[in-house]
DNA sequence: CTCACATGTTAAG
DNA sequence: TTAACCTGTGAGC
């Protein structure tokens, strides 16, 4: 489940995890086994997200870089690592702190510790800082971020011919952002995913921001997405809840041929650029330019 | 069981 | 534009 919520919560966990303390870090698949080395029984800083990268900091300015992509997967797990299931690239299981782990045993009996595995992901490497900046520098602002500047997403969607359902996708312009959020925020705010960007208008484009801001810190805090305004609720609505392992309460995302929650129309899908686009064609209407007449 | 598809990105053609 | 990467899930037989 990776938009950026995902990578954040994973950052938050990995740091509450494992931050300060001194870390094993393996490498069972092997394909990580070299760089894994150069870490393994060094101190785990912490852990911070950009977008949808994750950068786990070790002692020395040393970065484990990861993209998970479409069908990666971190977990993190409390309690002893259990034999490896399947391919897992990167390992990593808590010794306790720094100065406990210098004894044998290391860990108090009584705590567990934590561990997590990483499967299935597109990037896994060993970075350092100026690495990891130039990753972030290619990146446009992620409402994630409390120093994120809308602003500069708004220039590129002001000045460009694209849809914003196509901007919206790419990282450069915003970070963080998804199939999921993309189809839901432009359902919430009403707007056409084929308008093109220099036709939004300014207080349009804050007010989707405001609500990224808004939508993905919850997402962080539930570890899903969840878009439904209360009124749509199916408790409100009295219709059937449809959360599954697949996230929260939607409007539009994957639900094409179903009936939208507002107006009842059936939810349409197009493939732009390789994902499937979802919105509503009476909530989210057409958008034609204005034809100005000469008087 | 097999198969299509998935909250993504990169590189080849 | 297409395939490749890689894993998990759910639908269908």
């Amino acid at each position: 489940m990776p938009e950026g919520h995902t990578l954040r919560r994973l950052a938050l966990d990995l740091t509450a995890a494992f931050g300060g303390e001194v870390v094993a870090v393996s490498s069972p698949q092997g394909r990580f086994a070299a760089d894994a080395a150069e870490i393994d029984g060094t101190e785990l800083v912490g852990a911070d997200s950009a977008g949808k990268h994750l950068f786990i900091e070790f002692a020395g300015e040393r970065f484990v870089h990861i993209h998970l992509g479409l069908i990666g997967k971190l977990d993190v797990r409390r309690g002893p690592a259990p034999p490896p299931v399947g391919a897992v690239r990167l390992r990593l299981v808590s010794r306790g702190r720094p100065s406990e782990a210098l004894r044998p045993g290391g860990r108090e009996a009584d705590d567990p510790g934590w561990y997590a595995d990483l499967r299935g992901a597109t990037r896994c490497d060993l970075v350092d800082a100026s690495r990891k900046a130039a990753v972030i520098a290619q990146l446009g602002p992620d409402p994630l971020r409390a120093d994120a500047d809308p602003e500069k997403a708004w220039r590129r969607i002001a000045a460009s011919e694209r849809s914003i359902g196509d901007l919206l996708m790419d990282q450069a312009v915003l970070a963080g952002v998804g199939n999921v959020y993309r189809a839901e925020v432009l359902f919430r705010h009403r707007i056409d995913p084929q308008r093109p960007g220099r036709t939004l208008r300014r207080a349009q484009w804050q007010a989707m921001w405001d609500d990224l801001v808004a939508l993905m810190a919850e997402g962080v805090r539930l570890n899903r997405i969840d878009t439904v305004r209360p009124e749509h609720t199916p408790e409100a609505m009295g219709r059937p809840s449809r959360v599954d392992d697949h996230g929260g309460e939607v409007y539009v995302y994957r639900r094409a041929g179903q009936e939208c929650h507002i107006c009842g129309t059936p939810v349409r899908t197009q493939e732009l650029k390789g994902r499937n686009l979802f919105w509503c064609p009476r909530c989210q209407p057409t958008f034609r330019s204005r034809a100005r007449t000469a008087p």
